[in-house]
DNA sequence: CCCTGATTCGC
DNA sequence: GCGAATCAGG
């Protein structure tokens, strides 16, 4: 059982406009629907006519908007909002959407620079990968780093200056 | 270094 | 049409 993945199925499209309007990188879509790289993504997504996404521009409609006639509103909301970095705004109000979005780390799934600490039972069909970030240079994100690298024992006493044993 | 999307071009 | 390689930028 051999199921070819890959080929822009009609699903697959509707599932990358889906992501892709919703503010997921390219490779962010790219591991979610598995198969593909980011670079895939981004071909397909200019092919569909579908660069170019709003950004700030899907924020800047629905933003208070600084009317000559108005007087002051109150510093403390209009403010915030408008000096508000596009970072902090896309996260937290474009796409909070993708922040909850979960998904099964396959073998399929884990690339370089995501965390490969197996979750489950190697044999049960939904074992899966941390697939966090890994720390540059280890298979581990932070977490599971500390615990495949904690020290096979503590040695508080151990002062000697020159070094290892 | 990590990442982002954009573009090119052989397939 | 597809996507790896590359480019240009943060």
């Amino acid at each position: 059982m051999v199921d070819t993945v890959p080929s822009w199925s009609d699903e697959r499209v509707d599932h990358l406009r889906k992501l892709w309007e919703e503010g997921l990188s390219a490779s962010q879509i790219a591991t979610q629907l598995g198969g593909v790289t980011r670079n895939a993504v981004i071909g397909k997504i200019h092919r569909l006519g579908l660069s170019g996404r709003v950004k700030s521009a899907e924020m800047a409609a629905g933003m208070p908007r600084p009317n000559p006639g108005d007087a002051v509103l109150d510093a403390e909301d209009a403010i915030p909002m408008g000096a508000m970095p596009i970072e902090t705004l896309s996260a937290s109000t474009v796409a909070p959407v993708a922040l909850s979005i979960t998904r099964r780390v396959t073998i399929m799934d884990l690339r370089e620079s995501m965390c490969r600490w197996p979750i489950g039972d190697p044999t049960a069909p939904d074992f899966h990968y941390c697939g966090d970030r890994s720390i540059t240079g280890l298979p581990y994100c932070t977490t599971h780093a500390q615990i495949a690298y904690q020290p096979a024992a503590e040695r508080k006493r151990d002062r000697r200056i020159g070094g290892f044993r």
